[in-house]
DNA sequence: CTATAAACCTGCTGGC
DNA sequence: TGCCAGCAGGTTTATA
């Protein structure tokens, strides 16, 4: 559900909402969505600590906590330059995928009760913060997994991730290196995190539509024109994403519980018998490595 | 290495 | 109206 508009948007809603906010309590309610390190332990690796900082890497959400300032730092050897924080101890990272149906949302006091907040049943970890509000992690299908890590962890975390669409190295070329070496399916290929971050099935159709190129087509055949559509596709679907809140059709929401807005963007993904918006032929759905797939059979080639 | 499948889970939709 | 099979945006792990 999720995808990489989905999750930029929630962590900057919640960048602005929660920085600087301490975590009083924390519950794990499903023990599985807690991956790495005992419920227990998660519990008390975030209480006290404050949030600092909210980003984004892929389709994960990276929740920065700092444990409170001390009043005299431990004596140490290495000078503290105050830059790089990787051996900083006191820094976790809360790592958050939503995979299929998870949520991040923030209630106010009155809309929590027993953990489970007034709009949403499926509170699988609940955050008390210092204002009185929640940050509950609602995920009714439970594929969702939450991880805390030092900082110096990240790294080896990400390791098998590809680029991020959005920097601005990511560039026609470096597309082209990267598809260079995959003979499968373009849809396919796009779907692989490591080939490229954070796209999924919506928009890996959308790119793919936007740029006219078949989703069958071997990733290794694109020509340097294509690539350079591609790569303008991509990023100019995600981007419309990110600013109109992500696609609602199903579960995804903002932080508020808030439907996004994009679904009315969308021009191809679902639109199966629709006429297609710049030839009017009808859409075409088929399955790729086991997920739909929307095209235009006349303008996709 | 590529490719397909199964597993993890529950809710929703469409067909009968 | 009611029931049930099938499907769903993601990722990991196993199997061929």
């Amino acid at each position: 559900m999720p995808e990489l508009a989905e999750v930029e948007y929630v962590a900057r809603q919640l960048r602005a909402e929660t920085r600087g906010r301490r975590i009083v309590a924390a519950h794990v309610y499903w023990a599985r969505s807690i991956q790495g390190i005992a419920p227990d332990a998660f519990e008390a690796g975030v209480v006290g600590r404050v949030i600092t900082e909210v980003g984004r890497r892929a389709k994960y959400l990276l929740v920065t906590l700092q444990a409170e300032q001390r009043e005299q730092a431990p004596a140490s050897a290495h000078e503290d330059t105050g830059d790089a924080r990787a051996d900083d101890p006191d820094t976790r990272i809360l790592i958050i995928h939503r995979r299929m149906s998870g949520n991040v949302l923030l209630a106010k006091p009155d809309e929590i009760a027993d953990g489970v907040t007034a709009f949403d049943p499926y509170t699988r970890v609940d955050f008390a913060l210092d204002d009185g509000r929640h940050l509950v992690y609602s995920d009714p299908r439970k594929f969702g997994r939450l991880a805390l890590v030092a900082p110096d962890a990240l790294p080896d975390f990400f390791a098998a991730i590809g680029p991020e669409p959005l920097d601005d190295a990511f560039t026609a070329a470096r597309l082209g290196r990267r598809l260079a070496s995959h003979n499968g399916a373009i849809k396919a290929v796009l779907l692989d995190q490591s080939v490229v971050a954070g796209l999924g099935n919506i928009y890996a159709d959308e790119a793919l539509y936007r740029a006219r190129i078949h989703p069958l087509r071997h990733a290794n055949t694109l020509t340097e024109t294509e690539l350079q559509a591609l790569r303008d596709a991509i990023r100019s679907v995600l981007e419309t994403g990110i600013v109109n809140g992500g696609v609602t059709f199903g579960r995804h929401r903002g932080i508020y519980n808030e439907a996004g807005a994009n679904l009315a963007h969308l021009e191809v993904y679902r639109h199966t018998g629709q006429p297609c918006l710049r030839c009017g032929a009808p859409i075409q759905r088929i399955v790729v490595v086991g997920r739909g797939t929307h095209f235009c059979p006349a303008c996709q080639l």
